[in-house]
RNA sequence: GGCGGCGUAGCCAAGCGGUCUAAGGCGAAGGUCUGCAAAACCUUUAUUCGUCGGUUCGAAUCCGACCGCCGCCUCCA
């Protein structure tokens, strides 16, 4: 049974979709006015590994991820660079989905972007304008939060005491500082759209609203995002949504905690980040993950290069165990042992923290377990019949691969690269084998150490010798 | 000021009332294998969970106080 710690009651639920087997989630995705950092991507990973795990357990997902294309930053951006605006979210929209391709998270069902949505969220605004919850100052829009009841519970805000402690800006056109745009009047050079209202552009908490309501229907199952969303763009969200739809917004909410460094939140603002970009020149996105699944999604986490260098480390055990099961699974050996391995309790360990609010580090934890035991097997027996390694296989594949993605089958396929040719390697390691059969070591030292620098790293075995790719 | 979170081995980090003399990863030490490497495996590495009290037959887990750290309350994943 699966359970999720719901932001909203701050507790622990039993997952029961609105409409099983079908689970309808949104995530708040990025916008796209730079290059997302590996904060970012943390919150983007682990909604993806969330999704999997869904998909896993056999619900029908639609997931749904928004673009926001249009907004200040991005305004401000187009000014720096001198473009138009959407040249730059187009710039990095492209990035964001070669970055995120990279980190192998699998893509969503929709992509909505802002801009192609403006219809429907004027129409939303519309709506809470005719319904009382929005009014109009002179072409900009405001949400007026006095009349939404229960303003402030998701956050566990109480709206008198955030006006009187708050550092929000005073806006002379409010009613209430706490109240937010709906609708910004464009001003001299911003882009706009036309609307009952004059010329103007979405708030950003509208687009959300706006956009779940458009492809997962006014109530939803799953609604996740960063800590930082909670207040006020996800309170916002459901002010909109409930005011607009008459019917309650989302059953789950789902925050991941911030990444840090130095045990401060990561963040542009700060200039203390990385972006995924650079990281993911120097880590392979398995290593990445892990570092990510290690830890519970909600808390916080530090950041930093010798932390990623140690998982990927542990990445690495697991990429090893990949190559030997895919070139053992390639010999198809009908002789030899089937050693005893009782997946299904590996299985079973596997779900039972999974299903205790998405705890990746001990599914980590299992996936670990279970590689040792099969490293173990496969160092106890001579030969191993193929089925061993194909149910091996089956277990990581749905498991470690299909759910986190801290290994890949695919990837550990032993390919020579550019410049190398295989067969001029396994020629190599032929010449290598008669030098050591003539116990000329340093011939074969010679060998092994160039191919080394090459990128290629030989393996000794009772087996015969294997090579793999490095880095 | 209001609200929320965190403090577990050298490092990261699960566990959230008994199975905890506390997972897993990294690191370290020793060993097996090996011509040497690499990989892998085996063994060791927290009688203790920020501090002090309390509740309980029983606490890392619940309650209180204190200390330290962080986040949200303005854009932010």
């Amino acid at each position: 049974m699966l359970t999720i710690y719901n932001t909203l009651t701050k507790k622990k639920e039993k997952f029961e979709p609105i409409n099983p087997p079908d689970v309808k989630m949104y995530t708040c995705g990025p916008t796209v006015y730079d290059y997302f950092h590996i904060g970012n991507a943390r919150s983007f990973v682990m909604a993806d590994m969330v999704r999997r795990y869904l998909e896993f357990k056999g619900y029908n997902v639609t997931f749904v991820m928004n673009l926001t294309d249009v907004d200040d930053k991005i305004i401000k951006k187009s000014r720096e660079e001198q473009l138009n605006f959407n040249e730059v979210s187009k710039k990095y929209i492209k990035a964001f989905f070669e970055d995120i391709k990279k980190l192998k998270i699998k893509k969503a069902d929709i992509y909505p972007k802002a801009t192609e949505n403006i219809n429907d969220i004027i129409k939303m605004i519309e709506i809470l304008e005719e319904k009382g919850f929005a009014y109009n100052v002179d072409g900009n829009v405001f949400y007026d939060v006095a009349k939404f009841k229960e303003y402030g519970k998701l956050s566990g805000k109480n709206i008198d005491e955030l006006v009187s402690g708050s550092r929000i800006e005073i806006n002379e056109e409010k009613k209430n500082p706490l109240d937010f745009a709906l609708w910004k009047k464009a001003k001299e050079g911003e882009p706009y759209w036309e609307s009952k209202w004059g010329k103007g552009r979405p708030g950003w908490h509208i687009e959300c609203s706006a956009m779940s309501c458009k492809h997962l229907g006014g109530y939803f199952d799953i609604h996740a995002g960063g800590n930082d969303l909670i207040f006020p763009h996800h309170e916002n969200e459901i002010a909109q949504s409930v005011a607009a739809n008459d019917k309650p917004f989302v059953k789950y909410w789902l925050h991941f905690g911030f990444l840090n460094i130095e045990d401060e939140k990561m963040s542009k603002s700060l200039g203390n980040f990385f972006t995924t970009r650079e990281v993911l020149k120097k880590y392979s996105a398995e290593a990445i993950r892990l570092f990510f699944a290690q830890a519970y999604y909600r808390g916080p986490l530090n950041f930093s290069y010798e932390l990623l260098d140690a998982a990927e480390r542990g990445a690495s055990k697991l990429k090893n165990l990949a190559e030997i099961i895919n070139r053992e699974i390639k010999k198809n050996r009908t002789d030899g042992n089937l050693p005893a391995i009782n997946i299904s309790i590996f299985e079973e360990k596997f779900t039972a923290a999974m299903d205790d609010d998405f705890n990746t580090a001990q599914g980590v934890a299992v996936i670990f377990d279970f590689a040792k035991e099969v490293n173990r097997l496969i160092a106890e027996n001579e030969k191993i019949k193929a089925d061993f390694y194909l149910n091996v296989k089956n277990f990581l594949e749905r498991t470690a691969a299909g759910v986190l993605g801290i290994i890949d089958f695919e990837a550990a396929k032993t390919v020579a690269g550019e410049g190398l040719s295989s067969d001029l390697i396994e020629l190599l390691i032929e010449i290598r084998l008669n030098a050591k059969k003539n116990k000329n070591f340093a011939l074969a030292d010679e060998i092994r150490n160039k191919l080394k620098k090459l990128g290629v790293e030989l393996r000794d075995s009772k087996e015969g010798t294997t090579y793999k790719m490095v880095k």
